[in-house]
Formats: structure tokens, C-alpha cells, sequence
DNA sequence: GAGACATTCAACCAACGGGTTGACTATCTG
DNA sequence: CAGATAGTCAACCCGTTGGTTGAATGTCTC
């Protein structure tokens, strides 16, 4: 069960800020559930769908010892979102480059508007 | 009117296949709304609410010419995201060089498990 | 075994998302 | 002006999401 991270999921996940601070603390050390639920002012049971979320889109994995959920975060699917994204780098580099320029020269401007 | 682009709204905008692709389409060329929708087999108005779902997320800009409005595609949030993203680069790097390491020499298996 | 503890599960609710259709607005074209 | 074209808007449907609470499951500790 190597499922490799599907796009959807893994910025849907990304998509919410409770989530994203799990991964902020995740990126520190493991976490249990709880631990990763005490910032946020939820239940642990809502605390805990957030935590499935981001194990859907793999970007946790779940250890159980005894009663305890320890939490890790994989950063695989992180760097996968981050190759999409990458593939409009050129555009970014390129048009915000563009931008500076026309600030620097306002005169040919027929590329707006 | 200059919104910097909040991440819940960027990173939802590209948790769907539908808008990532109308986003490449948007990295080649200007497109107008209905080139945008012309590849799916959804009602216009479905598309019209991707669009709009890219133009709230800051993604798209919009210039509404006569009948017609051109899109285009704005990559500074998707600089954003992968500013953010780039936060955790330091971890998939230091983990996947682990993990080859654990490829190559499968003895200590700690870590996992 | 009796509690306490860590966590999930199930049911529920309100809000949102993604899709539809039909009507509306505005523009272009003959 | 009539009709076609580009697009939005409003209402609706249904599945999902993010939250709640209360009960259930499993484990640790005395």
C-alpha cells in the first residue's frame, strides 16, 4: 500500500490552517494526537479528523503503541506538490522579473490592459 | 485592491484537477473563459465558478473586453505556496536521503515501524 | 477489576463545493 | 432591430467538510 500521494488530497489538505500548524509542529518532532490537538481550540475528535486528513494524503504516517497515536510527518508528498508547482516557476521567475521591469522603465506598458 | 493571496484559498483553488488544468492553460496563453471551459464536459457556469474560484484565490486576473473576458493567469500566489512549501524542503531532503540510505544498508531499521 | 486515559466512532448539524438548468445581461453582427 | 454569442446569476441537488457531543474501544495503573 505505497499509494503515492494524490494532488487532490495533499493541496486539499494544505488547504486549512489548523492543518498546515499540525504540520508546522510535525516538522519539529512526532507528535501524538493529542499533542497535535492541544494548540487548536477543538475537540480532540475534530482534532483527530484533521489528523486523518493529512494521513489520507499521506503526508502522515500513524504509529500506535498501546493506547497512544504517535504521529510523523512524510514529506514525500510535500515535495511532490512542490514539483507541480515548480512547473510554473519559469512563470513566476520570468513575469514578476518583468514586473520589476516595468517598474524600472514605465514606459512600454502594452502589455497590460 | 493589491490582496496578498491568503494560502487556505490558493492551495484549495489547486486541490482540483479541473482548475490545476485550466491553470496550464493559463501558463501558455491568455485564454477567455470559454477556452478555459472548452475542455471538460461540464456546463459553462460550472466553469465560470473554477474560474472564479482561481480569481478569488488570486490566481487569475481578469479583463473584460466587450462580451468577452481574458483571463490570465497571476503566478504570484503560486510563488506563495511554494515559498511555504519550500519551509519543509529541508525535511524531504535530509528524509529521503535517509530513506536511500536505509535502501542501501537496510540493517538499521529503527526508525520505522 | 476499577478507574483513568488516549483515541476513535457514530450521529448529527450547518456550511461549502461542484455540478446542473433556466433566466438574465450585455455585446456583437447582419 | 433581430438573433446569436459570452458570460454571469440564482435556485436547486447532493456529497463533503469541519465542527459538535456522547458512547465505545482499548490500554495503562493501582
Amino acid at each position: 500500500m505505497v499509494e503515492y500521494p494524490k494532488l487532490d488530497l495533499v493541496f486539499r489538505a494544505l488547504g486549512d490552517s489548523t492543518r498546515r500548524g499540525m504540520l508546522r509542529q510535525l516538522a519539529r518532532r512526532e507528535q501524538t494526537v493529542s499533542e497535535l490537538a492541544e494548540p487548536y481550540r477543538m475537540s480532540l475528535a475534530s482534532a483527530s479528523k484533521h489528523v486523518k486528513a493529512l494521513e489520507r494524503a499521506g503526508l502522515v504516517r500513524r504509529t500506535v503503541r498501546g493506547r497512544t497515536h504517535f504521529c510523523r510527518l512524510n514529506p514525500q508528498p510535500l515535495a511532490k506538490a512542490d514539483e507541480w508547482l515548480r512547473g510554473y516557476e519559469r512563470l513566476w521567475d520570468i513575469r514578476l522579473a518583468r514586473l520589476e521591469e516595468l517598474l524600472r522603465h514605465p514606459d512600454n506598458e502594452d502589455s497590460d490592459r
